[in-house]
RNA sequence: CGGGGUGUGGCGCAGUUGGCUAGCGCGCGCGGUUUGGGACCGCGAGGUCGAAGGUUCGAAUCCUUUCACCCCGACCA
């Protein structure tokens, strides 16, 4: 895309009434803009890296079976007095809402009781299961102080998955399969090297639920984490039994702050069972079905990647979310280096290469800083200097120093 | 929800013991000089001071109410 034709632009200043640091860059670049507390709209850049997010945990959730839907904002009240979550003295973050004819209705905060009425339309034999569907839609909750930016929104995307088991093996095996793939998605995001399995309160129908909690300063979860063996326990249930049952010792813990980027549950028939959601096994006996629900907030994500990988110049995004992977600065606008750097942009984007292209009529300084704060992984100069020896210059988002290179050399990094 | 803080052009701020047409910087428009780390000069547009009510000859400045935002805490099924 050409800059000249994005309607956003960067800032000096974060506006004053932000103080977490995902917020203050990601408003200062443009990629989003702030509503009221905790409810952001999403500018192109913004929701390219949101979009870009959303499409890995996509294809992660597509690679352990999980088949994407979309359920609807609005929520019928009766579901929920069903199970018993509709009272604000049970749930105190509904938004809640009515129909013109006074019906109540709520908005979304999570899917069960929306998604187990479905389901229970389709299937009926132990064949069918199992199997678990998932979505990506934005979720409503009134908390009573949202904060940090994005981290806790009251209006916000998440991933919300589901599974459905015929016996504890099989779901044990799921829910297996699901922690794996989120380990996927941390890595590729880029904070897999500081997020850890974290075991958590599990509710009534099991003893833990695990969150994944992303090391952060600005996190509002005390964790107990073991790095030898790669897992954590959430402050809100370390216990000594627990310690043994998890396998460690007091001593190897450090005490840390997290952020919880992600939250996995077995939910046993907490809902399958007011709802009736059973099947026939093979002798032909009723089952009821065992569930799991399996969260992850993209938009959390995006913040906790916002805040933890940038630097004092700005934003530093992983090439796997970036809203582009490389950021083209033409220096100058005399007609050798615009044709130059027209030429590349064509070229790059004819080999599916994302490139902002700084087409703008502005000094190298402002560039060079809008690059910075954009955090797009590579930045490419085209000027005067580079035209008349016939080389680009090329440098990392994170690297100290540009290089220059010949364009079959540029073309061979950038594609890599 | 308890405590603390803040609301003045798009953004950052000054002005607030009541007094003249509400300032400054950034940004924006026009003209010119510039052009490898956020340039400079000149001209110009843009606000009625979060909102409502009150006191007063006179209110951004005082009083009351209210809304919003930020921080700490509580809460986060």
């Amino acid at each position: 895309m050409r800059l000249s034709q994005l309607f956003t632009r960067t800032r000096k200043d974060h506006p004053a009434d932000e103080a977490a640091k995902n917020a203050q860059l990601l408003i200062r670049a443009g990629f989003v803009h702030k509503e009221m507390a905790g409810v952001y709209s999403y500018l192109p850049l913004g929701l390219k890296v949101l979009n870009n997010i959303s499409q890995i945990i996509r294809e992660e959730m597509n690679a352990i079976g999980g088949q994407e839907i979309l359920m609807p904002a609005l929520q019928i009240k009766e579901r929920y007095e069903t199970t018993n979550r509709w009272d604000d003295k049970i749930v105190d973050n509904w938004f809640k809402t009515k129909l013109s004819n006074g019906s109540e209705l709520g908005l979304g905060f999570s899917h069960e009781e929306n998604l187990v009425p479905i389901v229970k339309n389709y299937i009926n034999s132990y064949k069918d299961l199992p199997f678990a569907p998932y979505q990506i839609q934005t979720k409503f909750r009134n908390e009573l102080r949202s904060k940090s930016g994005l981290m806790r929104g009251r209006e916000f995307l998440m991933k919300d998955m589901y599974s459905f088991a015929l016996t504890q093996q099989q779901h044990n095996g799921f829910y297996d399969q699901a922690q794996k793939a989120y380990r996927r998605i941390y890595d590729r995001v880029g904070i897999g090297d500081r997020t850890f399995m974290t075991f958590a309160s599990g509710g009534s129908f099991s003893k833990f639920s695990h969150e994944f909690q992303t090391l952060s300063d600005a996190g509002e979860d005390t964790i107990y984490l073991s790095r030898a063996k790669n897992i954590a326990i959430n402050k809100e249930v370390l216990t000594d039994e627990v310690l043994v049952e998890v396998g460690v010792s007091q001593a190897d813990l450090e005490e840390v702050k997290g952020i919880e980027t992600g939250n996995i549950f077995s939910l046993g028939t907490k809902f399958s069972g007011p709802f009736d959601l059973a099947v026939d096994d093979e002798a032909g006996n009723k089952q009821t079905v065992l569930m799991g629900c399996y969260g992850i907030g993209v938009s959390r994500v995006m913040g906790t990647v916002a805040e933890l990988l940038s630097d004092d110049r700005g934003l530093v995004w992983p090439a796997s979310i970036a809203p582009a992977k490389v950021y083209l600065a033409r220096l100058g606008n005399i007609p050798s280096v615009v044709s130059a750097a027209d030429e590349l942009y064509e070229e790059l984007t004819k080999l599916n290469i994302e490139v902002i292209y700084d087409d703008r009529d502005m000094r190298p300084g402002e560039k060079f800083a809008d690059a910075d704060l954009l955090g797009i992984p590579y930045r490419v100069v085209i000027s005067e200097k580079t035209v008349r020896a016939g080389t680009f210059e090329l440098k990392a988002r994170t690297a100290k120093e540009a290089e220059l290179l010949p364009k079959e050399e540029l073309i061979k990094t950038l594609v890599s």
